[in-house]
DNA sequence: ATCTCATCGTAC
DNA sequence: GACGTACGATGAGATA
């Protein structure tokens, strides 16, 4: 397409179609032409774009005539609104708007396409009203209705279309009149009286200068009393070209939409598709960021941070691993927009420089008269603890506030932090070292380059401390964010960097003999399953299982609906007495503790210090728990015997041993406490066996005839009262009828009433506010709870008790884990936390410490807080973990 | 070759 | 559809 095109848009033409044709949905008209300009742009892509508006002033005809479109309806009520966020809509877009006072659209329309005409530009007038069709010239001026999907009716289309020449439709116009507009025509002359006449005389002139040659009398009769009117008619016609407007090209040339923008506004309406289909624009400023490569200037800065109180560092290594890390450089930030980076080991640096530059920033790191801020600190203390130096004073961490803000969300990495806060694209890390095989590390990376992203990390973590501080304290988190999250920073540090030693050599021969083991069984499954296969492959297994052997279908899975296998389904099928489902349970012990445990754990040893270092994650678990992982050793086995041996794995270094502890049923504790039922705290103050004493009350019996299967019953109950289990899952767990769990779980709550209670208050007070606090001020969005579905309903009331439960245990283990780490660091013992498992927290110490650590470990975590229920924490000791069971 | 999803199973 | 929180191994199919 060699010519540049004009579209003008008649708005109100549009808005009217989007209203009437689109039902359902609220601000449909908006949505409807937003529809029609956005195909507009994306199927013509026009070079100058511009909308035409009508005014709510008078216009010349209605002076001229006032009885001019004195018949239309006032706008309709639900369209008037629309009206002001369709403008809203096109001013995102950046297109021009044009109106005028005393003309309408069409006027408009008619003068810019001819003044683009006149600039060689073709005018396309997007439109479907006939009336424009009096404008179109040749192919400079053009129609295009983009609903019909006429495409650019051009002058040559004209006599087909009206069965007139182009000129004379003004005249043809006139002969009909324009009932829409009130306008008059000429009485008893129709169309195809128009069109003949038109065709005889050449124009409507003509048709008057021979008015007695026509003999249709009604014909005449109308012509002749149009006589007076005609002239008006034709003025209110005819479409003015000649307004006060000139085109230019910079004026209509296309811009770029505020993507931005749009997408508020999409997303304010509900316009989900368009949210959608309009991806945030992000801004990229680049800023002057300095590097500090003089002494003299890195000591002005660090005195200006001195002077403040408070600064941003970040910084910069070898590797993502903090045990192998290697310090390259760090940023730093003083305010927003101001930040530096310090280059101490990039290749061919100083070593003259990078010492007494390391000398300098250690001070300022050490000094507890100075705040500190990083994002995911943990990483930077850890690289810097095991480089011996000290980070000491109040460390702010502006992933823990983003975390601690929406716990349910789980990016809280800075690059889409600072596109979801600050609308912001950093520049991403790969972008200045590569990624792949490509990728260098960060000592290569030029200064400059090198410098412009590591000052913006610095800066932007200004940026976000800036906006979740005050948010923070706004939605009154400070209180567990500086009690609990803040201060378990460097203790987790700590963990991670004193990581856990693995016997090797008993995992390799372990590994041996299960291999033998697992080939044993292949070879039985291969031979009852008549064929060899991939066993791993539920696919496949199902194949044989349910089709080959013709085994009974118990239950398909939730995603695929394809046959299940699991070990419920394999136990069901092995109880009805295959021999299969049997083996292949056996099968997959072995190779999950294999492949999970026995053969993993070696692969995690690092090579550096010989033991394994397992990362305890903040701000992953929505309920506020740690989770661990590379590797999980928050699930290493301890419910079977096999499994278990795993555990044995697990040494303290030479002389030393270990001290574990964990909390007795915190969580029944918990409920216990919140509920203030009488039968869970008497229980647990009495210290007897809880399940043996709720089943006792439930079916009310004396404790001393409680038998193994009541108690497991009520032992259900319990555990599940905190997940909020249902009857059915009771009956299924228990093996008995849903008619029975019911009675159950009724008789529960008879006897032990306050537990009911409790959980009611619990979820209309989430349901009130939208959220779960937890004990120490935790909170959980729980969007579920305001949800019409039922399902998604009952999910949010599940929620809501199990996250204060949850949430309120991992706030008093991460208290116990602060207190333990300081009082170690206080007594000056040498004792290590090693591990924490939910309740549990495993140390190791030498020999001699084995007593003092062991009261100190279980003091420690019993007198975090004071309950309605004592906490109890149950401490062994050993040589290695399995040993402290 | 690398990714994502589904299924399964381990822990508390 | 029915019990909360995690991580990870494996297979299978899509994507490059």
């Amino acid at each position: 397409m060699t010519r540049e095109r004009f579209f003008i848009v008649d708005a109100f033409a549009h808005i009217f179609r989007s209203f009437y044709a689109i039902r359902n949905i609220d601000n449909n008209a908006v949505y409807g032409f937003t529809m029609m300009l956005r195909k507009l742009i994306a199927d013509e892509n026009p070079e100058y774009l511009a909308i035409a508006f009508d005014t709510s002033e008078p216009t010349f005809r209605k002076e001229l005539y006032p009885e001019y479109k004195a018949n239309r309806d006032a706008m309709p009520e639900s369209l008037v609104p629309q009206i002001p966020l369709i403008k809203e809509m096109i001013e995102g877009y950046n297109i021009p708007m044009v109106a005028m006072p005393g003309f309408e659209a069409d006027d408009i329309i008619g003068t810019l396409a001819k003044r683009a005409a006149e600039q060689g530009v073709q005018a396309v007038i997007v439109s479907g009203d006939k009336d424009m069709l009096q404008l179109v010239q040749g192919d400079d001026i053009v129609m295009f209705d983009p609903k019909k999907g006429v495409h650019y009716l051009g002058e040559a289309g004209i006599p087909e279309f009206f069965g007139c020449r182009p000129n004379q439709i003004i005249d043809l116009l006139s002969i009909w009149g324009d009932s829409a507009d009130n306008i008059p025509g000429v009485k008893g002359v129709g169309e195809k009286g128009a069109k003949k006449y038109l065709a005889e005389y050449g124009s409507l002139d003509g048709i008057y200068e021979n008015l007695d040659k026509i003999t249709a009398k009604r014909a005449r009769t109308g012509f002749e009393e149009a006589r007076e009117t005609i002239d008006l008619t034709k003025t209110l016609i005819t479409i003015r070209t000649d307004l006060d407007l000139t085109f230019d090209k910079d004026t209509y040339v296309r811009k770029e939409p505020d993507a931005n923008g749009l997408r508020a506004f999409f997303t304010r309406l509900d316009f989900k598709s368009l949210v959608d289909a309009t991806p945030p624009k992000l801004k990229r400023i680049s800023r002057d960021y300095q590097l500090l490569d003089t002494e003299e200037r890195l000591k002005e800065v660090l005195a200006e941070i001195r002077d403040k109180g408070f600064f941003v560092f970040d910084i910069e290594t070898t590797s993502l691993n903090t045990i192998e890390a290697e310090l390259v450089g760090m940023a730093l930030a003083t305010e927003v927009n101001q930040a530096y980076y310090v280059p101490l080991r990039h290749e061919g640096q100083d070593a003259t420089w990078s010492d007494s530059a390391e000398a300098l920033l250690k001070d300022v790191l050490a000094d507890t008269n100075i705040i500190k801020c990083a994002h995911n600190a943990k990483y930077d203390i850890s690289v810097l603890f095991n480089l011996g130096w000290d980070v000491a004073g109040r460390i702010e961490d502006t992933m823990l506030m983003s975390y601690l803000i929406n716990p349910n969300e789980d990016r809280h990495g800075m690059d889409h932090l600072a596109e979801k806060l600050l609308n912001y694209r950093t520049i991403h890390f790969d972008e200045v070292a590569g990624s792949g095989k490509d990728m260098v590390t960060f000592d290569k990376v030029p200064l400059d380059k090198a410098c412009n992203y590591a000052a913006e990390d610095a800066d932007i973590t200004f940026q976000l401390y800036d906006i979740l501080f005050p948010r923070l304290k706004e939605q009154d988190l400070h209180r567990v964010y500086d009690t609990v999250e803040r201060p378990l920073i460097p203790v987790l540090a700590r963990v991670e960097n004193s990581g856990v030693q693995i016997d090797e050599g008993y995992l390799k021969t372990m590994s041996a003999k299960m291999a033998e083991e697992i080939e044993a069984l292949e070879q039985a499954i291969y031979e009852l399953a008549g064929e060899e296969f991939n066993i791993k492959s539920t696919k496949q297994l199902g194949v044989i299982l349910f089709e080959k052997l013709g085994l009974p279908t118990v239950k398909k899975t939730s995603k695929t609906k394809s046959y299940s296998t699991d070990q419920s389904v394999l136990e069901t099928l092995s109880a009805k007495g295959h021999a299969l489902p049997a083996k292949l349970l056996e099968y997959r012990m072995f190779t999950k503790l294999k492949s999970t445990y026995v053969d993993a754990l070696p692969t995690m040893i690092c090579p550096k210090t010989g033991r394994v270092h397992s990362s305890f994650n903040q701000f992953v678990a929505a309920t506020g728990r740690l989770s661990s992982n590379n590797p999980n050793l928050q699930n290493i086995p301890i419910r079977t015997e096999m499994g278990r041996d795993i555990r044995a794995a697990f040494v303290p270094r030479d002389g030393w041993v270990f001290v574990a502890a964990d909390y007795s049923q915190i969580e029944l504790r918990l409920m216990a406490h919140f509920s203030g039922d009488d039968t869970l705290v008497q229980g647990f103050r009495s210290g007897e066996d809880i399940h043996r004493r709720t089943a006792g009350e439930i079916m009310d019996v004396d404790v001393n005839l409680v038998t193994d299967d009541m108690r497991r019953a009520a032992k259900s109950i319990n555990f599940g009262l905190i997940y909020g289990m249902g009857e059915f899952r009771l009956a299924q767990e228990l093996g008995i009828t849903r008619k029975k769990a019911r009675e159950y779980m009724e008789t529960y709550f008879e006897k032990m009433p306050r537990v009911l209670g409790f959980r009611d208050e619990v979820i209309e007070k989430a349901r009130e506010i939208g959220e779960i606090r937890t004990y120490f001020g935790r909170h959980r969005q729980l969007p579920e709870l305001a949800s019409r579905n039922k399902n998604l309903q009952a999910q949010g009331e599940r929620l809501a008790v199990n996250t204060l439960i949850q949430g309120t245990a991992a706030e008093i283990i991460k208290i116990a884990m602060i207190r333990l780490d300081e009082a170690i660091r206080e007594q000056d013992l040498q004792a290590k936390l090693l591990l924490q498992v939910h309740d549990e927290l495993v140390l190791e110490c030498p020999e001699e410490e084995k007593e003092v650590v062991s009261r100190l470990l279980g003091e420690t975590m019993e007198h975090v807080v004071h309950f309605e229920v004592p906490l109890v924490a149950e401490v062994r000791t050993g040589t290695n973990w399995k040993e402290t069971k």
